[in-house]
DNA sequence: GAATTAATTGAACGTTCGTTTTATTATCGT
DNA sequence: ACGATAATAAAACGAACGTTCAATTAATTC
């Protein structure tokens, strides 16, 4: 009836973001409750308070270490030196990899933002917006070079990342496709919609090796 | 303390409609309470189980509902007889306008998924995998018969259905761009995306006036 | 104008919620 | 071995939840 045999505190905390992480995705936030929770962990709901002062905390916290995460991915994929098209071939790699590879994570923070604070919502779309700017800097560059043709960079955006992020959605590791083959196919897809010149990342060509991550 | 003058069961069913849609769109369907949304209408909380015997009834019908208007719609703008760009294109730009059009309902139906039992949610996502089969079939004969050059049938519809309905999450009507322009640019990524020969729908000529509805 | 039906209120039911408080035990530093 | 601290349990808090029920009044029917 009080300390265990064995507890730590560190491993506490992450089993209780990792159980986080999947109830809220498969129930949503509001659903979620602490004791469901807490069970999931193997605790009583009043020690989850010790590692987030809040069931908000707790949804904030997540939100923002994913949003940060993103950003840390793009800074480590991101080429410089590269023509627009290597680019946003790049970005459009970092950001399929990365959401495949957090798919919950990604839905609650698509998901939840409405159970955030005024503030704290605010804070998570900053660093949303933030990331998008990079997308349109890309496409915006690629248009004025003459590599791509676009009608309207922040239009196009918004579409592609809709559409990538949309993978998250259907896509079932193991079923008929896989992240390589995915990839490549969103990879052309964006290409034509971008109107890229050449047909460097046509289906003839799906993966060339470099920053697959 | 009882029935009040002027009172209409028809007229209350559908204020708890329009209400609910946009409560739930606003803070999502665990969030809304129900005496939160009788509020909204002017009545008491009891009042609403005349009408929606239960809270997730109340939910499936406004998504059923909603379904079923997309379908309807999609009906009616068809066009027999005609090329798969022509037919690709009605699609787009039904789905748009319809997807503009109800705003709300259709982040309702997007987001509460996990709030219905398993048997109700099989109908919806019945529903829902009928009309993205309708795409599906105009993107494969499109493809078969040259108009259009497509990797994977099945990854392009649901690349193109996630990008048009993201227009609900930015599009608000009043700011920079109009329906029509949203549209337009929509159709004309839509025909890059899938390497439609022609260039019919690119920027050069936007609209061509003939069923925009 | 009486009887019937439609629409709603107000109060209450039991349950669950997020959170707090207090006590208790394990672990760690010395 | 012992004091300090870290980690948890157990119980309780008030508030809010979806829903039900009986009572009451407006509208309709005959």
């Amino acid at each position: 009836m009080a300390r265990t045999t064995g507890s730590d505190g560190e491993r506490t905390e992450a089993a209780v973001r990792e159980a986080a992480v999947n109830l809220i995705a498969r129930y949503g936030y509001e659903a979620m409750s602490m004791r469901q929770l807490a069970a999931e962990v193997g605790v009583q709901a009043a020690a989850l308070y010790r590692y987030f002062p809040t069931k908000e905390d707790l949804l904030f916290t997540l939100m923002r270490e994913h949003m940060e995460g993103l950003r840390e991915a793009w800074e480590r994929a991101r080429p410089f030196d590269a023509d627009p098209a290597e680019q946003l071939a790049a970005y459009v790699r970092n950001h399929i990899a990365f959401h495949i590879g957090r798919r919950h994570a990604t839905h609650v923070s698509n998901m939840e933002l409405r159970s955030l604070s005024p503030d704290r919502l605010t804070q998570i779309l900053k660093q949303r917006t933030a990331y998008e700017k990079e997308l349109r800097t890309i496409l915006r560059e690629g248009a004025e070079a003459g590599d791509f043709s676009i009608e309207d960079t922040g239009l196009t955006a918004m579409a592609l990342i809709q559409m990538m992020t949309g993978v998250i959605v259907w896509f079932r590791p193991g079923e008929r496709l896989s992240v390589t083959e995915v990839t490549a196919t969103y990879l052309s897809m964006t290409m034509r919609l971008v109107g890229a010149r050449m047909d460097t990342y046509s289906a003839a060509r799906p993966l060339d090796g470099q920053r697959t991550q």
